[in-house]
DNA sequence: AATAAAATATGCAGGTAAGTAAAACACTTG
DNA sequence: CAAGTGTTTTACTTACCTGCATATTTTATT
C-alpha cells in the first residue's frame, strides 16, 4: 500500500516542470535535480508522452515540455498514466471471477478508500502541488514522519 | 498503490474467523474456504500471532482462535501487523534523509491520503466487516469494478 | 550533401522483494 | 509411539527497479 517509485518519479518530474510550464527540460536536468535514475526516467517520460501529458523532442535542443497547463493536469491523470486504472485491491483470479463472490467482507472498506482516494487525486492538480511547494506548505516533518 | 495479497489474505482469514469469534479454526479449513495458499497462510498467521491478534495451538485439535472480540480488532491493527507502520510514500534514501527536502511538492497530498486512510482503517473493525458481509452490503459490482 | 555531435528511445541483464510451493521440523494429543 | 497439526527452511517465479549498451532522431558544422 505504497506509492511506487515510478509514480513518485513521474510526479517529481512533472512538478519540477510545472514551475516553468512553458520551458523545455532535458532528461539530464530532470534526472539530476530530482535524483531519478536517468535510464528509468526515460521510460517513465515515455508513458507521460503516450498519455499526452508531455511532449518529447529528440536531438540536440531536444527535451520534454508540458502539453497542458499545470492547472489542467490532475494527479489522477498522472496516476493512471503510470499505474493504469485506480484499483485498491485485485480480487480477481485468472478467469476474472472472484473466488469469494458474495462472501467478501473487505470490499466495502476498500471501495470507500478508493472513493476518497479518487476524490483527492482528482481534486489535486500540478499547479496545486507547485504552489504548495513554493509557499512552503511542504516538508512537514519531512525527516521524522516518513 | 494496491493492497498486498498478504494483507488481503490476513483480512480474509480474520473475517472468516470473526463470524464465530469463540471457535477454533484449522489452517486447512481457512486455506480452502478462503482460497489462500496454505504454505503462505502459515506465515501470515504467525504475524497475527506475534501481534497478539490470534492465538495458535499445535498438535491434533490444534488451530487458531481470536484473542480479542471482533469489535476490538481494528483494520489498522491488522494492517500494521502485516505491513508495519502506515506509510504512503517512502521518500528517504539510505541515510534516512530526503534528497528533496524543502522542495518536495507531493508530500502534502500523500499526507492527506494517509490521514483519511488511517481514519478509515482505524474506524473499521472486524465486526463491522463481518456484519456488512452478513447483511449483504458487499460484492457491489464485484466482477465489473475490480 | 555528408558527417559529427547531442539528445531521446529501446532492449537486455542483474538485483531485490512479494508470492508460491515443497519438504523437513517440532509440538501435542491419544 | 503414532498421527495430526502448526512452524520453519529452502528454492523457485514474477514484477519492480536499476544500470549498461545500443539504436534512432535531429541539429550544427564543414
Amino acid at each position: 500500500m505504497q506509492v511506487s517509485k515510478t509514480l513518485d518519479y513521474a510526479v517529481r518530474s512533472l512538478t519540477f516542470m510545472g514551475v516553468s510550464p512553458e520551458s523545455k527540460f532535458g532528461m539530464k536536468e530532470i534526472s539530476e535535480s530530482q535524483h531519478i535514475p536517468i535510464n528509468y526516467l526515460a521510460k517513465i517520460m515515455r508513458r507521460l508522452v503516450n498519455r499526452g501529458i508531455i511532449r518529447s523532442m529528440v536531438g540536440p535542443e531536444g527535451g520534454y515540455i508540458l502539453r497542458k497547463m499545470p492547472s489542467e493536469v490532475s494527479l489522477r491523470e498522472v496516476y493512471e498514466a503510470i499505474e493504469g486504472e485506480i484499483r485498491i485491491i485485485d480480487c480477481m483470479d485468472k478467469e476474472n471471477v472472484c473466488a469469494l463472490y458474495g462472501n467478501c467482507a473487505q470490499l466495502p472498506v476498500w471501495d470507500r478508500l478508493k472513493v476518497s482516494m479518487i476524490k483527492l487525486l482528482e481534486g489535486t492538480t500540478l499547479d496545486d502541488m507547485v504552489s504548495d511547494m513554493i509557499n512552503g506548505n511542504n516538508n512537514s516533518e519531512r525527516v521524522v514522519s516518513n
